[in-house]
Parts: C-alpha cells; structure tokens; sequence
DNA sequence: ACCGTATGTGAAC
DNA sequence: TTCACCTACGGTG
C-alpha cells in the first residue's frame, strides 16, 4: 500500500537491479499480454511520478530511451500491488539498510525469513542469458496472480494485484506528467504550482492533498500527518491558508518522502514525541551503515502522530485524536493541535534540518535522471541538502 | 471458509 | 457519493 516514496523506491530498485540489462519479461497470470512485446528488451531506465511507475525498455542498449522505439511499461500499484524482488544477495536493494527483503510495496519480509518463496527445483531458471553462467540464486516460482515477472541476471522482480499494468508510448508518459501536480520527490517539480492551486481552491486542504493534480504522491498516512506537522485543520479550505504556510507544508513533505523512499517507512514524528522506549533499537537484522538509523530503530506504532490513532490521546496534548471521512478515505487529526486557533507555521520553519536529513553520501541526485534518485539504494552519491 | 481491512483510483450515479 | 476493481493476510467461525 504505496504512496509516492514507496514508488521512487521501486524506481531505483528496478534501476539498480535491472538497469541496462536485457531482460526476460514475461506475464505469468497472463493478464499483461503485451509483456511478450517486450522479451529480451533493454530496461533503459525506471521514473517515479507521484505514484506512478515508468519502465522504459529499448530493444537494445544502442536505442535511445527518448526515440520512437522505446516503449514504456506504465505500472500504478493501487491499494493491493506490490513487487517481490528475488535474486543474489543485496540484489536491487544493494546499499539499502538491513538485509535484503522482499515484497517491496505492500510489506517487507526478511528474503531469508520468507516461507512463502517456493524454489524452483532447477537453478538454472535463474539464468536469463545464454553464456551458461550458473547463477548464485535460485528463482522463485511465480504466484498465479504475477502480472509482470522481470528477471535479469543476478535477480527477479514480480509484479502483482496493480491497478494498473500496461504499454505507453511517449504522448502518454508525457499526457501523464502533464496531469499529475508536482511531486516533492521529482528534481523537476514546482512548488509554486502547488501553492497556487491550494490557494485558489474552496476545497479543504485535506482533499486537496489527497488529488494528485495538486500534488503527486502525497497519500492518506503523509496527508494526516504532514497537517498535523503543521498543526493544521483538514477541513480548513485552501483558500483560507497564506503562502507561506502551504509553501511550508511542502518543505515538510520533501525530507519527510525522501526518508521514506530512503528507508521504506514512514516517519514523521519527532524524536522527542516518541515514547522513550521508541529510541532504544530493539533488535538489529543488519549491519548499520555510517552510524546511519535502522528503520527498525523507530517501530511503526511510535512513527505517526494521528494516522490510524484515533481513540488514542495525542503525543503532545492529550486529547483523544479524532477520525473522519474526508476525500473517499478517513483523515485522522488531532482536534485540539489542529484548531484554526493554535495554527502556526509549520515545523519545518523553526527547525529548517530536522533529524529526516540524509545522512552524508547515502542519497541525492545522481544526475541525468528526472527523478531525484534518492529512492535508489544505489543511487549516486549527492549531498542533497535540505532548503 | 469467510470476512474485513489496507499507504488508491476512476467510472457511474 | 457510491461502487468496482486489483490482492494478501489476519482474525473469526
């Protein structure tokens, strides 16, 4: 159950694991038939937009990805999708924290620890060349629900339960973009289009973030608690908001979807609004890097302030958090942080590096990609600052 | 076995 | 505003 970080995660871990590889592609479930088309293809390249996912294949690495014979695999995960990755170790997750895992999208599971990867009972489905290379990984048997199977050489990746799964050409990659708001998690995003929107608009400002034309990737858990972070009403219409403070939630949510896509969680609460317990490291499945957080380190129940808390009393106030229908999902807040009367700028213009910075080296643009790339476990090395 | 739930979307009413 | 859809899993019977 995705949104945008997760799908910039994916991105560069499809990048990592098959970038510039010819591919076997295949649709076990046979629901994607035009997976055919696209058999020992080149994966160019993988993007993230908002919540979207595009797969650029070439039919050979001399193609260019931008030309008229690349075609794009457009995937959309909605509420069930999800990719299993299989493969060597550390494979399309390289670099990422902890040990390998599969079930990027809906849930994460130790790739050792999984019961449900049935091997096949010859190794070498693993190979998807033809120089006779034995593999050091065994692939697993798809599902019958796999829409999409992509194997290269060292790894798999499955696809299944996607809203979406189909062929695009350009016009419709670009028709896509055009739709979609900006994504804070995109070099090439405008905030400004953002903030005139929410501006413009009677509608309140939890459903505007919920609308993808507004902002893309922002789903129902950073909905709830980027307001709360700004200790603002849901129900507050955009109209009724300064610049400043839209503009500021926004800055909120670019660290906030960075570590997300970095990590594969969500966190968004203070340090200091957890539980003391929340700071001790409970356990460790991996070698840390840098002195760098396990994602462990900050367990789900002490990771949000209002999502999914109602009944509970609020981490800073006490008062029972409420929750509500509002834009087709259930918007949760805190009645009495969030009232019109305690609105304040947000967080982040009192504290400009909170604790969701990138540690140094681990995450930035690598260049050359539209996406910022800090999705990717193996993602060049950029410092990437926070404004 | 069945039911409810889940970080989503878009078409039909 | 309601509904259908894509899937997996935990709880209940």
């Amino acid at each position: 159950m995705p949104e945008g970080h997760t799908i910039h995660r994916l991105a560069g871990a499809l990048d990592a694991g098959f970038g510039g590889q010819r591919v076997r592609v295949s649709s076990p479930q046979g629901r994607f038939e035009e997976a055919a088309q696209l058999e020992r293809w080149v994966l160019a390249r993988t993007e993230a937009a908002g919540k979207h996912l595009l797969i650029t294949f070439t039919p050979d690495a001399q193609s260019d990805p931008e030309g008229p014979a690349a075609r794009i695999v457009h995937v959309h995960l909605g509420l069930y999708g999800s990719w299993t990755f299989a493969g060597d170790p550390g494979f399309a997750l390289a670099g990422a924290i902890g040990a390998p895992r599969l079930r990027v999208g809906e849930r994460e599971e130790a790739l050792a620890g999984s019961t449900r990867a049935v091997e096949s009972s010859a190794g070498a489905d693993g190979s998807a060349d033809e120089d006779g290379a034995e593999p050091g990984w065994r692939a697993i048997l798809p599902r019958p629900t796999t829409r999409l199977r992509l194997q290269g050489v060292s790894g798999l990746a499955d696809l299944t339960g996607p809203t979406a799964c189909e062929l695009y050409d350009s016009s419709q990659r670009d028709a896509l973009l055009q739709r979609l708001g900006p994504d804070p998690l995109r070099a090439d995003a405008d905030p400004q289009r953002f903030v005139d929107r929410v501006l413009g608009s009677r509608t309140t400002i939890g459903a505007l973030l919920m609308n993808q034309e507004v902002i893309a990737g922002v789903g129902n858990i950073y909905r709830a608690e980027v307001l709360f972070r700004a200790r603002l009403d849901p129900f507050v219409p955009g109209r009724e908001l300064s610049a400043g403070i839209v503009r500021g939630i926004w800055d909120d949510l670019v660290p906030l979807l960075r570590y997300g896509a970095r990590t594969g969680r969500i966190v968004t609460t203070q340090p200091e609004h957890r539980d003391i317990e929340a700071r001790i490291v409970e356990r460790s499945r991996g070698t840390l890097q840098n002195g760098e957080e396990h994602p462990d380190a900050v367990a789900r129940e002490r990771s949000f302030y209002v999502y999914h808390r109602q009944t509970l009393p609020c981490r800073i106030c006490g008062t029972e958090i409420r929750s509500r229908d509002l834009a087709a999902r259930t918007v949760f807040w805190c009645p009495r942080c969030q009232s019109v009367r305690s609105r304040r700028s947000p967080w982040t213009a009192q504290h400009p590096a909170g604790p969701w910075a990138d540690p140094a080296g681990q995450a930035g643009d690598p260049g050359g990609r539209s996406d910022t790339g800090d999705a990717g476990p193996a993602s060049a090395a950029a410092p990437a600052q926070i404004a």
